[in-house]
DNA sequence: GATGAATGAGCTTTCATTCAT
DNA sequence: GATGAATGAAAGCTCATTCAT
């Protein structure tokens, strides 16, 4: 009947599962257990296992990705939406710890076991700082020799590994917002000491 | 014994294996025919299938560690560090382009499926800017608002999704060196155009 | 009931999957899709599996019989009754051919999987061949050394062999009226030449 | 090391389980058992549970193919050769019963579950029978209106069903030999009194 | 030391059957 | 009576690891 029901259930079971265990050591039976339904059950709502994985790439990327846009949406200075972005990213990752979990280890590593699978919706989301950039350069705010394509992909590097070990380690030195500024920060003025 | 020609063939296999179908997917099977012995000579050399994994990181990454110590040595210049540890690391992606898709897609996950295992190695890598960060600092060359601790995991995690790109796309559109000046300098002096 | 509108749809369906796959690889789900009805439907007119066969078998087989006896009982000479046999059983093939598959097949393995099953139906089937030659061996048309196990099984396995042909491959060289009169005649008259 | 060794068990042992159970209801753990080897054993020697069946064709009814030649080939008469052709035919049955059963009965379904199978092995058998009656005509000792594809059939069929009841029914009435000869009687001279 | 045949535990997936609606 | 979502047992196959040679 309510068929989304069991649909997000096993999602959610995948989550908690795969942050735990990572994909290959996760059981089918793992997931079924944990969303309390019967292991052929997961197979009326999934093709098979790396179904599970990539439906739950595509639905949990995609619902944040429309959270930060929306964010973003209502800014027009690209140094907020860049602090916007930053807090945000870093915030998701504490607020859903083991979702966070599994995109940082399993999203990286899936290309190499899904050769044939284009994570789109995870491009879609780094494009959201590419087109910050592009706007801050437009508006004269940011400089123009910067290599989008670079700037882009260090600005989320810097944000991912951050977050990285937010995630591993259980006790933290600073909060999130505090750490979410000093990289936007860092990017936006550079770590050099101004004489 | 531990320079043995064996042992040194079966890493470099699995390197090799291991980068083209991750550490699940991989076979004993497979690196023991890349490597050119029999399945069960590879159990005379390592415990288990792990075993040859963390050995790999623990001894490649070591190398890693004392030619960019070597390097930086000479140096007394943070910014300067900088660079070349820079340059190094995204230049030991091209060089070493499967022992990078290793170490970037196996060492973010290693965690989950052995538990007991701290990468002090990778750290140890880590903490390198950590130190050219404290240098800096001292020398009134960064400010001394940065927290080192989120600085380096900056640093490093830009660094490395840029290598990331580098390994995975195939066309580019800058050369190494400009990505990894680029990222310096973003670090060094921020993405704000200076008026 | 037993001649129930849903009951009848079932076996037909069945009659068409089983014929196409097989019964190991044919599915519930498939026969029901194919008399469309819910998988769940088939259990209120069958026990199982199993019960499918073993009535179809019974009920088509039935129909047979009772069609062969009529066309049988109106001759008196043992020589056209064969013929009569002969020729029904081959038109048959031709005109059920699905169904003529299905008993081809399943009914010679069904005692590997249902041990308890005796298949009497179609032991009275050849048994029609039995009291053929009895008769003909009363009326002194047939010789009186003919073991009668033997010589209906002959008959039947000639008949058999040559339909199986006739299903199996799709371009025949003779019709169907020449093959059953060829292994009529063989069995009156032999395959040696009259000198 | 004797190779060899293991692939025979494993043969033989498939058909005496093939021969109780049924390809589909036989597992691949019974067929380990029976030849006492470990299940994983067996896919050292087949790729799957349908090349253990197939391979047992193709070697099985072979060994029987350079037997019945080597008979025949020392004969000249066609109606001595069918004899021998029938009474091997029967006798195999009795004693290789269970090789019998699975070549009767896996057989015949086979093409329903192995769709890309052509099964040139059998065809080579029954076609010996072929060659005698073509060897008949051309000697004018059998008739020359015998279509050969008919006659091959019936004869073949003839013994086959016969042999099935050798095989299913415990208790029989007659010797091999008397139904051997009298199934090659029926066709040679037909079942009609010579008045 | 080196080999590779043998092992067997373990996992994904299928599908006959059930039962709440 | 009819449905079809849910169940969960069961089996083919893989592959890390062992050990006799």
């Amino acid at each position: 009947m309510r068929t989304s029901d069991k649909h997000q259930k096993i999602i959610q079971a995948a989550i908690k599962v795969l942050a735990n265990k990572g994909f290959f050591n996760a059981r089918i039976s793992d997931i079924a257990k944990e969303a309390q339904v019967a292991d052929g059950t997961i197979y009326l709502y999934f093709n098979n296992k790396y179904d599970i994985l990539i439906t739950l790439f595509e639905e949990e990327i995609g619902k944040i990705i429309v959270l930060v846009k929306q964010l973003i949406e209502k800014e027009t200075d690209p140094k907020i939406m860049l602090e916007i972005f930053a807090l945000q990213h870093i915030k998701m990752m504490e607020e859903k710890k083991e979702l966070a979990e599994v995109l940082q280890v399993e999203l990286r590593q899936s290309n190499k076991f899904m050769k044939e699978y284009r994570n789109t919706k995870f491009i879609e989301y780094i494009d959201i700082v590419s087109h910050i950039i592009h706007l801050g350069q437009e508006k004269n705010i940011f400089r123009k020799d910067l290599l989008p394509g670079v700037a882009k992909r260090a600005f989320f590097g810097a944000l991912d590994e951050m977050s990285r070990l937010w995630i591993l380690s259980s006790s933290h030195r600073y909060t999130i917002e505090q750490s979410a500024n000093q990289i936007v920060d860092i990017f936006l003025y550079g770590m050099t000491e101004k004489t």
